[in-house]
RNA sequence: GGUCCGUUGGUGAAAGGGUUAACACGUAUGCCUCUCAAGCAUAUAUGUACGGGUUCAAAUCCCGUACGGACUACCA
């Protein structure tokens, strides 16, 4: 009877479970390897939250030796955008989250795209009908809309189960004469749950969690004949040998039917990861809530990317809300790199993460003050290759000098940290270049001190650009000291009556002359590299700015 | 309405029954100093949402309340 009905249901369904079994054996793998995947459905761009979730994906696959890979979920075709796939991967291939297996790699599992496992799934499905453990169900999605709203006034539980499952049980007969009259189906689990049993189920990440069995008669196939995701999770994760799901939190609801699903196809379920979800305090309403890319900038891929934040640091920020002891095993090894740090699931946060730009930003002057001026040189040429175009330019025809710039106190023990971005070079050395600097970076200047002219005319005069740092400041010294300002901070403070100024003030004027800033890195380096030459076509572009 | 999860400082959070609740970020002040950054020093929870209970002892275990979140789609 069973067998007839699956028959009717799927005529052109000629393969049996078994086979794709034995398509799909198991990986060879040590025995904790872990298999992970990540599997975006291609519905816009991608959000700051897919990316925590893949590279978690990446991050213990990699550790354990084990495989990950990408999987795309597009078994709803209505919400589908153009170009969707191509930007999943681009920003997976831009944010190095790497997987190794999957979707545009390939691998001995795939296809690793839903649409093309129509066949897949429904042999299984038409195994199911044939063990009485699915059905067709013809309600019309108004119909059931209806049931689940009387519901919701009844207050009971929502969804298809008991006498709401009107088709559970139809006969052949019954079966045959509606398809006949053309009437559309989806096929429903015969969910076999009772809620009154309580099932246990362990995560990885929250621990022991306790649910009423599942009992609602849940679509597993849609009238397309396309499956509805818990149906194709468990069949893709079980033939694709995953063995750590990986995903985010709202899912953890479903599992009673996710449980419930494996079990009934004979599978053994994998483990689960539920990773709570990226929040942030709304500003406004000062409640908590997910990042929201309307919201929240920050929430976007892409506008990592733009505002040229460096992966390695936004891997570290992402590492930080992993495991919530990365962050100090870092401060302590900073000799050492992500790959060498042992991530766990017990010390994944539980409940929401809040993001913290603060830190983020952190990371990266810390990412920047450690790297080499060449090779910030390097990344941001290419960087501004793609997002300023004009600037690369610049960068490209100035590459001695910006090195030079980028490099002043990079040797010491205690390296700057103004950049955190490559889109923060431009602005924070604006004064390195000098088609770059005109007249009106002067306008940018915080203080409106008068800066005495004459007084830089003198300097000019005395500077010495083969000076050593010690003679140079001392030189500084002298000079304030003839020209009525103390060459000692303290004694000025001490005597301020004496004194036109400190030599700070000198200083500062210099500094403003040269940079048009009065807060710069080491004057005496600016000034070295700049040359006697450039610093007198500042003074002029200051004297004109000042008239 | 139902099911499930969470709630520690300005922020991320540590601490799975036992001295003064780690650490980091941020903020403030001081030192250093030609400025800023960095560095160093100090400060920054009258107490772990609230109320009960268990215990010699609770942030940690139990119950209740409040608040927040997720799910309750032929979306994932």
């Amino acid at each position: 009877m069973n067998e007839k009905i699956a028959d009717l249901l799927f005529p052109n369904i000629d393969k049996t479970p078994e086979y794709y079994e034995k398509m799909y054996p198991k990986r060879n793998l040590a025995a904790d390897a872990m298999v992970t995947r990540y599997g975006p459905s291609p519905t816009g761009s991608v959000h700051l939250g897919n990316l925590f979730s893949a590279f978690c994906d990446m991050i213990y696959a990699r550790q354990s030796k084990g495989v990950f890979f990408l999987r795309i979920e597009d078994t709803d075709q209505k919400r589908a955008v153009e170009g969707g796939i191509e930007n999943i991967t681009s920003v997976l291939k831009g944010f190095s989250i790497n997987p190794n297996e999957g979707y545009s790699i390939g691998g001995d599992y795939g296809p690793y795209k839903q649409s093309e496992r129509t066949e897949i799934y429904q042999t299984y499905v038409k195994d199911l009908i044939r063990r009485n453990l699915a059905y067709p169900c013809f309600m019309t999605e108004e119909e059931i809309k209806e049931i689940k709203e009387e519901q919701a006034i009844l207050k009971v539980k929502i969804g298809l189960y008991g006498h709401y499952a009107t088709d559970r049980d139809l006969s052949y007969d019954e079966i045959k004469e509606k398809l006949d009259n053309g009437e559309e189906y989806v096929i429903c689990l015969k969910s076999p749950g009772n809620p009154e049993n309580i099932i246990e189920v362990k995560d990885c990440i929250k621990g022991k969690l306790k649910f009423p069995e599942h009992n609602i008669d849940t679509i597993i196939l849609k009238k397309d004949g396309t499956p509805t995701y818990h149906l194709a999770h468990v069949i893709d994760d079980h033939l694709m040998h995953t063995t750590h799901v990986i995903r985010g939190d709202e899912w953890v609801s479903s599992l009673p039917l996710h449980i419930q699903l494996f079990e009934i196809l004979g599978f053994t379920p994998p483990k689960y990861a539920h990773i709570a979800p990226i929040t942030i305090k709304d500003s406004e309403t000062g409640t908590i809530r997910k990042l929201s890319k309307r919201k929240d900038p920050w929430a976007g891929a892409k506008f990592y990317e733009e505002s040229g934040i460096p992966i390695a640091a936004l891997h570290l920020y992402l590492a930080t809300i992993a495991n919530t002891n990365f962050e100090e095993w870092y401060l302590k090894n900073q000799d050492k790199s992500i790959e060498d740090f042992e991530f766990t699931f017990e010390k994944q946060a539980i409940g929401g993460t809040s993001f913290d730009e603060a830190k983020l930003i952190n990371i990266c002057k810390t990412y920047f003050s450690r790297k080499k001026a060449t090779e910030i040189y390097a990344e941001t040429l290419n960087y501004a290759l793609k997002f300023d175009p004009d600037y690369a330019q610049i960068l490209k025809e100035n590459k001695e000098l910006m090195i030079e710039f980028l490099n002043i106190e990079k040797d010491g023990p205690r390296p700057r940290k103004d950049i955190a971005k490559y889109s923060d070079v431009k602005e924070e050395f604006s004064y390195a270049i000098d088609s770059l600097f005109k007249q009106e970076n002067y306008s940018k200047l915080e203080s409106d001190k008068d800066y005495d002219l004459s007084l830089l005319e003198k300097y000019i005069e005395i500077y010495n650009i083969n000076d050593s740092k010690d003679e140079w400041f001392d030189r500084v010294k002298k000079f304030s000291l003839a020209e009525g300002y103390s060459d000692n901070v303290k004694e000025y403070k001490n005597n301020p009556d004496k004194y036109k100024g400190h030599v700070g003030d000198v200083c500062e004027a210099i500094r403003v002359m040269v940079t048009g800033r009065t807060k710069s890195p080491d004057l005496y380096e600016i000034l070295r590299i700049l040359g006697k030459d450039k610093i007198k076509e500042r003074l002029e572009l200051f004297r004109n700015y000042l008239n």
